[in-house]
DNA sequence: CTTGACATCTTAACACCGTTAACTAAATTT
DNA sequence: AAATTTAGTTAACGGTGTTAAGATGTCAAG
């Protein structure tokens, strides 16, 4: 069982190894200009070798787009912690923005590209890593509204709208139209006084 | 000077039809599966035949992208005779989620491709189009401020976040990602609620 | 120890893509 | 009538994702 084992090993490693590879390039250059035979030069490897691995170009970028939500989600579960709801939400909206500001093209590829969420539109499967985060918003969103610090609402409604919000600031940010239109001096604090601002308007939405 | 007018009418005329068919094809299939040689194909002429009207392709929907703008223009024309500055912004929202809904295609071109963006880099150019849009929602709300129908704050970072909460709204449903995450039954009215709600807020907002 | 099956990887090819260079034919100017 | 400009073409380059067929090595059974 031993040599079989070490088969199996390698074979996750080579996996692991066009990841990394197709992570990186894609980092660096975005989805179109990160091409099957640049990630097969990068691992050494023949371009054909990767389609053992994976099903096509948008196995792979699916495989990091699920990536990406664990990596979200290991920075959400600390503030599972915060015991009051309006104060875990305002984390949740910094930390959600953090991670688009510093993890653009990760970002880019949960919320933006289309090609992850087609490949799941051909197989039928759900979006299940977009759900999990927009539960724990809903959860949150229910136990402010019980608690009575923030107005009642749909929840579902409510959540949406917040969503709506930080991504749309993620993705005017990501997708470079918002310098375009603010002036300079107010670039660089934009996105944190945007946000400031909002957890502001929430606070003295109180019923 | 009749025949060389003609003529002048004659090359604007097949630039016409470049965009004509290129705007069919792109709103049909999107900027990625659209060539240059389908958009030949479609109005009968070789593919080279187009780099005599346009640089590449991006400049092709660079045109579209203007164009769009001035589509949009037009929607938010009739507003600005609408006397009351909340009552004005409520409308403008309105008006863009209803064209991100009917033009999901163009508002994709407009606000979220990256495209047009990046041949405006390399010339310099400043995104024109964007910032009128925005120039209009912030004398919207530097004048709701005014006249104390909204809570003071700075026109620029509010102005930004007005504009996040809406164009996030457009981009997860052009990009598919809100119906993946809402209950099949709430689907339907979504947009219109989380809008209706928006405003809600922004009214309940007073100083 | 050989043989055949299987797994793994590669080479070659297909049908596309955006774009450029060189060429043709027609129209206009000299 | 000759020269030049205009408008469009064909052919080609270097790239893309992807597939089919061939090569190479590893293993189990005879």
């Amino acid at each position: 069982m031993g040599i079989a084992a070490r088969k199996a090993k390698e074979k996750e490693d080579l996996k692991k190894a066009i990841l990394d590879a197709a992570r990186e390039l894609f980092l660096e250059q975005g989805y179109d200009r990160t091409s099957m035979r640049m990630i097969a030069q990068r691992i050494a490897y023949s371009p054909t070798t990767i389609y053992l691995y994976f099903k096509d170009k948008d196995a792979i970028f699916h495989a990091l787009h699920t990536e990406a939500f664990q990596l979200l989600g290991a920075r959400f579960a600390p503030l599972a912690h915060v015991a009051d709801p309006m104060e875990r939400l305002t984390a949740m909206g910094k930390v959600y923005i953090e991670f688009a500001q510093e993890n653009p093209g990760l970002y880019d590829l949960m919320f933006i590209m289309k090609a992850p969420v087609q490949a799941m539109e051909e197989t039928k499967h759900l979006w299940v890593e977009g759900d999990r985060v927009f539960q724990v918003l809903m959860s949150t969103v229910e136990e402010a509204m019980k608690k009575k610090v923030m107005r009642k609402s749909d929840v579902e409604v409510t959540s949406f709208l917040i969503w709506s919000t930080v991504h749309g600031m993620a993705a005017l940010f990501v997708r470079d139209r918002c310098f375009k239109v603010i002036s300079e001096p107010k670039q660089e604090t934009l996105m944190d006084d945007a946000l400031a601002q909002f957890t502001n308007w929430l606070r003295s939405l109180k019923p």
